[in-house]
DNA sequence: AGGATCGTTGACAGCGCTACCAGCACAGAC
DNA sequence: GTCTGTGCTGGTAGCGCTGTCAACGATCCT
């Protein structure tokens, strides 16, 4: 390691090819196919490139090559959580491959990522892994029209463009309703921020629960654009409240407002799950770890990322995968909160994740 | 829009240059520097390359001009709230400016950094953000020999690379520990995760106060290798207690941690910050929302990575900033998890945020 | 033995853009 | 009128790599 370069410190592959006794074709073919080399010239070319340190041009490759080995991610979110362990899945698949993430953020706005697919797009990547299934009809077009794989990730629905995985966020809000009825609930309760297209399908799962049940009012709905955190649920919560004290569960968009409805209860005194059970959605890590312990509807976040990127990367190399659509389905996670069975939280043992009962289900559309 | 391509896709410069009626080079210029061009060849490119949809070929360009528009990122964690944060105000910044982020993940390792750097490097990138000053001596030496600015993120410290913009974890660590003496704490745990280099400089900072007071004892400090979490938090803390159970305050390396710490004393009934008060670090939103609310140290996260981003595309743009070294400092955002004048939290108004006191410290070296 | 096939290698010609330098017109100085 | 400088423009020559095709010897088949 460290040794000195030739000034100005390229090694381009031309040096690696004369110091290996081969031509720069054959070089070539090492970095990209090193089965076809002969077992000699394989290792006369690998020791050379070692000892010169050579890192290939990415630039003229891509140049040359006509394409690039950049794997285009097109997120909502940074902030958020789910997006985070997406991400993680994501560049833990590409690690070891040979394909580089180029990430960018759509701020939850399909203009924005119209704009990004136009430019992500002109530099041919080698795939691309969008999030969810609503995007504008240019968009669309601009996907369907790409010589590359796509994977949208996120949700699953009808026509995807080319390859699908998530789950369907309308039939997890309705296995968290489902729970909450078996528990005895009826008047549950709906919070919910930011309202993108998967926050929506979640409230329209829900809605269509409590109609089942002929228990829907509009009254029992509180939302907001605003970006979600922990205090906005507090104070969503307080709205509803507010509105129609006697309700008796709250079934919450996302973790992060669950959090803050349960702090909102204690800071009012009201007993969880004894007055108002709590259901949040993605089981973030702290949702075990509350006091009372918090249902959850678990997502697989890490796995959606991680098994996207590696369709991803197996669809490039020509390897499609048998099974394009991919539902990952969801658990609902029955803790404290909204256990009818849960007597005193207080005195429940630490961690609370021990003796979690899981209502698995894979989401189906209908 | 949708104006459909000639064969193939690809618009090349050539193509605009002669719809505009001028040289390819003419039209290369006017994406470069506009300024060169007379106001009607500017115009008549300018209108060419939009009737085309001509989008520039960044491979071709990085070829010829032997740069590349991309800042490369190194950071510890995808996963952490805290790197969620300043990675925002890095695309923030990057948005509307010409270079692209280029993200790389180091998993807190030293030597998959230097692994990291050396593939960034061999791309000719505009410009480096890298985590922190703890790197491998060669890492180091890449660095300094690199052509292009450098930006360290997340603290500060003697002899900077390039620039450096943070802020010192261990004078914040003091302060954390300086305002739990005021409020009349003296058995002062610590509780600390992953013990990344930051970290330890937290934990440094609270053993040199805790010394300066004479109360230093090592059985005080709780700290484990593992990766962070808020039952992890309850876990560490649930030791402390089994050894030490006569503390009557916990500093938190994190919020997480500091959440996890919150929940065990429920669980256990023990009163905060009655009986134990609890401080964690980053001052993350839900700190403000828990009951009771939570002081923390509040760190300036989205505006380091902002202003990095900001001050290395400057430097990339031959504007090298007055100020190359930058503290950000910190604010101790005292709450009632650690106020003395704090009687019965149960009865706190919602959100908690409202009368923050704010003890604000530009940080400084020893 | 002759032909076909395979595995391996190399020559050539760009990929689309920009660095470099030269050239031109025009203005101002002498 | 010539010279110099400035502002703008264009020609040439690659940047470092890979696609394509051709060539070669070795192997296999009939």
């Amino acid at each position: 390691m460290g040794r000195k370069r030739t000034k100005s410190g390229k090694i381009r592959l031309a040096e690696v090819a004369e110091l290996a006794g081969v031509s720069p074709i054959t070089a070539s073919r090492f970095f990209r196919n090193p089965e076809a080399l002969s077992v000699a010239k394989r290792t006369r070319v690998e020791s050379a490139a070692r000892e010169l340190g050579y890192v290939p041009n990415l630039a003229a490759r891509a140049l040359a090559s006509q394409r690039t080995e950049v794997i285009g991610v097109l997120i909502p979110s940074l902030t958020n959580n789910v997006f985070s362990d997406v991400l993680r899945g994501i560049y833990d698949a590409s690690e070891g491959s040979r394909y580089s993430i180029q990430l960018s953020n759509t701020r939850y706005s399909i203009l924005q990522e119209e704009k990004l697919l136009r430019l992500f797009l002109a530099q041919k990547p080698a795939g691309l892994i969008v999030t969810g299934i609503d995007q504008t009809a240019e968009s669309r077009a601009m996907l369907e029209a790409a010589d590359c794989p796509i994977v949208q990730i996120m949700e699953i629905g009808p026509s995807p463009v080319d390859m699908m995985i998530g789950f369907s966020h309308y039939d997890a809000a309705r296995a968290a309703i489902t729970h909450l009825f078996a528990q005895g609930h009826r008047r549950i309760g709906f919070v919910g921020a930011r309202m993108d297209p998967r926050v929506q399908r979640r409230l329209d799962g829900y809605v269509s629960a409590m109609k089942d049940a002929g228990l829907f009012e509009q009254r029992l709905v509180v939302t907001t654009a605003t970006p979600t955190s922990v205090t906005l649920g507090g104070a969503l919560f307080a709205d509803l409240l507010a509105r129609e004290p006697d309700i008796d569960a709250v079934f919450c968009a996302n973790d992060d407002l669950a959090l803050g409805v349960l702090f909102e209860c204690r800071r009012r005194e009201i007993a969880v799950p004894e007055q108002i059970a709590i259901v949040g959605f993605n089981d973030l890590e702290f949702m075990a770890s509350a006091v009372p312990t918090l249902t959850s509807v678990r997502t697989n976040r890490y796995e959606m990322g991680n098994t996207a990127a590696t369709m991803l990367i197996e669809a490039i190399d020509g390897r499609r995968p048998e099974q394009p659509v991919l539902d990952l389905g969801f658990k609902v996670i029955e803790r404290q909160s909204s256990s009818s069975r849960h007597q005193d939280n207080r005195l429940a043992a630490s961690g609370g994740g021990a003796a979690n009962k899981m209502v698995a289900l894979p989401s189906s559309h209908d």
